[in-house]
DNA sequence: CCAGAATCGGATAGGCCTTTCCGATTGGCT
DNA sequence: AGCCAATCGGAAAGGCCTATCCGATTCTGG
């Protein structure tokens, strides 16, 4: 019997193997703590902040992680797997630009859910390695719709895979900004964005999605005023 | 005499008026150094660090300025007239959509231009008063070029100026994210958003400012996963 | 059921921040 | 020149954070 075979692996987990079962309990205590903290404060949130919503002491914290970035990985492993499946969808639908909107505003729209995702897209870490690899798999399918868009003649041909990344900056400013306060805001920065990729057709004007009233920006803004810890 | 003629009022700023000269000069050291400061880390940072920077003992700083946002006001109160007055300006210009365009692409070059700044566009600060008031001010200039560059037939008719806002916003973050490594990003983004609310024009297609390397996007990327400190 | 290994979490050290206090210093008026 | 109020800046109190240490507790295999 090797020594990992003592243990009962039935934890979805599969980094969770080998843990007497009390700390894998921890450990998925403290995962779920730090989604929730994540969505809502980002992933700068504090490793303390973590500890205290989980209910966990700040050693058992770090002994799991030791350092932010693993526990950035860890927490969003699921969402990345998400991120990238969705470019393998979108390349499954048949027409190219239909599959080309739908990935940018699927994506988009992960970023809104959740803050701490919303940052992770614009960043990237580098030890974490199968984060990289899934991020490096939704671009290749984006290159190849990218590709195939303009191939339809519906893309612009100047746009390029960087135009994403810009776009993904831009959204993660606009979901930081209006968190809660304007939850919508967003897709009128993605609905102009899209249309500016768009060979123009003039025949078939695009309309926009509504822009917030100016009562939710203004309370966005006085949000952003405050320190963070009174943002809620 | 009054006393308030015993001191020489030769400073260019009003609110120094009244200070003994050691203090106004500390003053405006504690100003010019907190102006690099945001400039550089934004106005979150730390009130310790713009007096070690300045080179004065912290209680100086907190005598001059009670509160993080007065300092912000005072340090922004010249950055905050030339945007009001680039809003008169654009106003002269007689093509409305020339016009309208200018301001956008200076205003967010003035954001791409100081990361403290680019903060303060998207943030309202109720107490401090005359800040507030060249907000308002710009924005009714804003409006006015809406007005004209819609009469003009080249605005759409469903952009609003809560548009401008989101804008901002998303430039705010996209400087954010690639300060320094892309400098030139947020041109492209502002480019997009442009053409984005023209009313197309197809005999004159505009072509975009040039999308940043691949490279220079990976590093933004990189310095983001870095600690704020690290960042330089 | 027990012994030992694995794990827990409070305590602690060290850092940075904000804000206030107060003795030392300095500018400005007479 | 000298006095006094204005001003300075270091120090200190209190908070939060990261990271580590270590005695107490809990799990697990035999």
């Amino acid at each position: 019997m090797t020594p990992a075979a003592r243990r009962v692996p039935d934890s979805p987990d599969p980094s969770a193997q080998g843990l007497r079962i009390d700390a894998r309990h921890n450990r998925d205590r403290i995962l779920s703590a730090a989604r929730r903290v994540y969505a809502r404060d980002g992933i700068e949130a504090s490793m303390a902040s973590v500890a205290r919503e989980a209910g966990v002491g700040i050693a058992t914290l770090f002994r799991h992680f030791s350092a932010r970035e693993d526990l950035v990985a860890a927490v969003f492993a699921d969402t990345m797997q998400t991120y990238a499946e969705a470019a393998a969808t979108a390349l499954a639908d048949p027409d190219p630009w239909h599959g080309f909107t739908w990935y940018i505003e699927t994506v988009c729209g992960m970023q809104a859910a959740d803050r701490g995702f919303s940052e992770v897209l614009t960043m990237t870490f580098p030890s974490a390695r199968d984060m990289e690899a899934k991020r490096d798999e939704a671009y290749r399918g984006f290159s190849e719709l990218v590709v195939r868009a303009k191939e339809a003649g519906r893309l612009r041909p100047d746009f390029t895979t960087e135009d994403l990344v810009i776009l993904l900056m831009a959204n993660a400013g606009v979901i930081a900004a209006t968190a809660g306060a304007a939850p919508e805001a967003w897709r009128r920065l993605v609905g102009c964005m899209i249309q500016s990729y768009a060979v123009p057709d003039p025949a078939n004007p695009e309309p926009l999605p509504p822009a917030p009233t100016p009562t939710a920006l203004y309370r966005a803004m006085i949000r952003l005023s405050r320190a963070p810890a009174e943002r809620r």
